[in-house]
DNA sequence: CGTCTCCATACCTCCACGGTATCGACGTGC
DNA sequence: GCACGTCGATACCGTGGAGGTATGGAGACG
């Protein structure tokens, strides 16, 4: 039937013909992350909710469409990421999350005109809330103010919600969370205190020095979980949120050093005592690259106004 | 066949289910990002190398995928962008050049161990040539230094060849080039010179202010292709290197204002006469964000130790 | 040396992609 | 006003690849 006549009856003809260009479609990402993750190839098709036998041809086509790059060192027994397999994974996350922002952003585009939520503001829980409020009131009362979902998250998942598509705006704080990629304005630029509970023999203090924190301090400082929610190996009680803390604290179960913009909303049965010569937090509003809607430009520039 | 048995003999079973989740193929950006970029299915079909009916229905898939969202609004005589549609072709050629990214970055990093290029950096032909001399001597005398291939491209395109992997560091200058979604370090600050033929009555002066220029300039100023390789309309002549442009000034057609660092290499019939009040010019290195390999690190490390 | 684990291969089924043919809608020219 | 051209959508078909199960081969372990 193929043999000849007025038209080829069709055939890809090149979706498979050499290594060549355009390829790498997404779910042979997605297919590589999992197994990179779980350097496993019968887990990571457990997480995939496929079998086993597909996903190991998916990564063999995936080598070959690369031009026979290994990326993973396999032995019959386990598997180990090559170099060029590190790069990939890297990349193909930040492929990824493109990929899902591109998708996400589409879907707030459609619906904002139905009347979903026009702007997603993503904050840590507890930090900057005072700034945050009169931000959100300011940008209220702009004509042309579109509603805003603000989204309280743990630390450390705020650029990651922002490179998806999940948020549109986040603020930050310099010099604890990282902002490479991101396009950012800084807001305001604070000290900060050293949290304890009140009846401790530093809270009568005028001062205290980094130094004298550390070697003077009986109590640890609480451990925050990472950017994959672990908590790191160390002394001193893990903390959630600064809920959390807070409670830790009064419990005289630790100490903190936190900006002085805590103590607007900090419990009775807490003292704080400045730390001079900690260093400045900034606290700054941050945006995905090449996504300034109007109104995302209008939170912005009202931000920035003052 | 498929009515019990032990197993279920197959089926993808939530490829096609509902809308749902971890959709959006690279193929189904590119067909899109065609569809939008020409308005007109049969073209972008053309372009594609496919027929046009599957192009239709591949798009009305993704719209179906996206939950029912429109992209195009299509009239039987032609296709135009919804505002939903807008935002997908903004993130879908962000995405797609992520993808992209991907697929350059892991081959290149499997070709480095067998004799590639370890870095690519790109700047613009004819702009900071003597720092760019300075920085690639520098490098290649630290101890671990990789080949570095130097990249000369237009103006605008340094950014996009970064972001879709092609190259792994620029030297931009601001305020002139967009460094959005960029990682950078200031490299060095220069002021900025009016570049004349050598028998221009103006080019005795000790120097001109940018009214000056301006008004008592008979000379117009050439025209810059922009980011896609056009000319905007207007007055001048158009220039598309710093050779052309020096040649343009030298038969009498045009001036030009630039950073005095252009004096090092200027041919003998132009003259440069210092204008003080015009905006400073900042030589940066830029690199994308989180591709902070080590060889790349240590050239910023290189370039900005100094 | 059997057994278990883990990745690869072999072979099957079926959907989705791509192809051609054609229709319906809308301008356009005579 | 009606034939015609254009453009997108629909109908129908064939194949490749994505997914499934069954099984093989290689190394670790008791």
């Amino acid at each position: 039937m193929e043999t000849d006549g007025p038209a080829r009856p069709n055939g890809p003809a090149e979706t498979d013909g050499l290594a060549a260009a355009g390829g790498l479609e997404t779910r042979e990402l997605r297919y590589f992350v999992a197994v990179a993750e779980e350097l496993h190839f019968g887990r990571a098709a457990l997480r995939l909710g496929i079998a086993q036998p597909p996903l190991s041809r998916a990564i063999a086509r995936l080598e070959r469409r690369l031009g026979g790059v290994r990326l993973l060192a396999r032995t019959s027994r386990s598997a180990a990421l090559t170099e060029a397999g590190a790069v990939l994974l890297r990349e193909a996350r930040s492929a990824l999350d493109a990929v899902d922002a591109a998708e996400r952003r589409t879907r707030r585009a459609a619906s904002t005109s139905t009347g979903g939520p026009g702007l997603v503001l993503v904050a840590k829980a507890g930090a900057s809330s005072e700034l945050l409020a009169k931000l959100l009131d300011a940008y209220a009362a702009e004509p042309g103010a579109v509603p805003v979902d603000v989204v309280l998250c743990g630390i450390a998942q705020q650029s990651r919600l922002l490179r998806d598509g999940r948020a549109d705006v986040a603020l930050l704080h310099l010099p604890f969370d990282d902002t490479t990629g991101l396009d950012t304005e800084d807001l305001y630029t604070e000290g900060q205190v050293l949290v304890l509970p009140a009846g401790h023999p530093l809270a009568t203090r005028p001062r205290v020095s980094m130094a004298e924190a550390a070697s003077l301090l009986d109590l640890p400082l609480p451990r925050w979980p990472d950017a994959d929610g672990r908590y790191a190996d160390g002394p001193g009680p893990p903390a959630h949120d600064t809920t959390q803390l807070y409670q830790l604290i009064a419990l005289g179960r630790g100490a903190a050093i936190l900006p002085e913009s805590c103590r607007t909303n900090l419990r009775p049965d807490l003292a704080t005592v400045p730390v001079p010569d900690a260093p400045a937090v900034t606290t700054l509003i941050a945006w995905p690259p090449h996504s300034r809607s109007r109104p995302l430009a209008a939170l912005i520039h009202t931000a920035t106004r003052r």
